[in-house]
DNA sequence: ATTGCTGCAAACTGTTTGCACTTGA
DNA sequence: TCAAGTGCAAACAGTTTGCAGCAAT
C-alpha cells in the first residue's frame, strides 16, 4: 500500500499538498531535509508553504510511513521507512531477535564517512545487547 | 593530561569560563547539551554567558578534546574524547583496519534504546567496507 | 455542510557573529 | 602591554503554533 492510500485508508485526507511531499520523498531516495522537500513542492505548487511540510512530516512519521534521522550535523532528515529488514538486535539473555531496518544505520554510515573517509558496507548486521523484558 | 593543560598547552589562555565548561563536561560523564553545560557554568558564575560556552566548545572540537554526536531528536550533545578505541572499520579489500572511538556508536546506541527499548552492547564492535584508498 | 487542512505571520529554540571592553600571559 | 577572549545584543536557521479562511469528504 502506498502512503497516500494509507493516509486515505486512515480517514486522513488526501490534499494536492500531502501528495507532494510524499512524492518529492519518494523521488530521492537519499535521506531528504524538510526544506529540500519544500523546494521540490515550491517547484510545481508556489503557494506551499513549509509549515505544511513539517505538519505532513509530522503526520507521516506518527504512521510510520516516513523515518527521521539526526546527521551528524545535526540537522534531521526524511526518508520513507524501508520494508526490508536487514540488520537485527540479539539478545543475548534470552535470544530473541529484533529485525532492524537497513535505514536505521544511515546515520552512522555518514559518520563513519565523514569522519575517517571509510564507505562501510552495513547490510545484515548484528548487534548484541539486552532486549526490553530481559533488562528488568 | 588533562583539557586544561592541553588547552595550555598549545598556547591557549586558560580562562575561569573556559575551566567551568571543561569540568561541566567532566563531571556528567554522559553526553551534554551545550545548555546544560551553561547552566552549570551559570551556577557558579552567574555574568557567563552561552556564546562562550559554544566558541569553548568549539575550540574543545578543533583539539579533539571533545566529541560532539547528533542525537536522535538532531540536538547535538557532546563530552570528551575518549582514549581508549573499542571498534574497527576493515576493508575488505586491503584488510587494512581503523580504530574508532567507543563514543562514535553512542549516538546509535541511544537510537536502539529509543526506537526498541534495546540495550545494545557495543563494545568491540567491527564493521566491514572500503578504506579511503581502496575507493578510487 | 462540516471538520480537517492550509497559508500566513509570528513565536520559539538552538547556534553564530560583530563589536567594544576586559583580562591572561 | 596587547592580542586573545568575553559579554552583549542582534542575526540567523530550523521548527512550531494560533488563527482565520479554504476545501476534501
Amino acid at each position: 500500500m502506498s502512503c497516500t492510500q494509507a493516509l486515505q485508508a486512515k480517514g486522513y485526507r488526501l490534499t494536492p499538498q500531502r501528495m507532494m511531499v510524499v512524492e518529492a520523498l519518494h523521488r530521492v531516495d537519499e535521506h531528504i531535509s524538510a526544506d529540500e522537500i519544500y523546494t521540490q513542492v515550491l517547484a510545481n505548487y508556489p503557494y506551499a508553504n513549509i509549515s505544511t511540510v513539517y505538519r505532513t512530516l509530522e503526520l507521516l512519521k506518527e504512521l510510520g510511513l516516513v523515518t527521521e534521522i539526526a546527521l551528524r550535523d545535526g540537522r534531521v532528515r526524511y526518508h520513507p521507512a524501508e520494508k526490508g529488514h536487514h540488520h537485527h538486535l540479539v539478545c543475548h539473555k534470552c535470544g530473541k531477535t529484533i529485525d532492524l531496518p537497513e535505514s536505521s544505520l544511515l546515520s552512522l554510515e555518514e559518520t563513519l564517512f565523514h569522519d575517517y573517509q571509510f564507505k562501510a558496507d552495513l547490510k545484515h548486521l548484528a548487534m548484541f545487547g539486552l532486549c526490553a523484558d530481559c533488562q528488568k
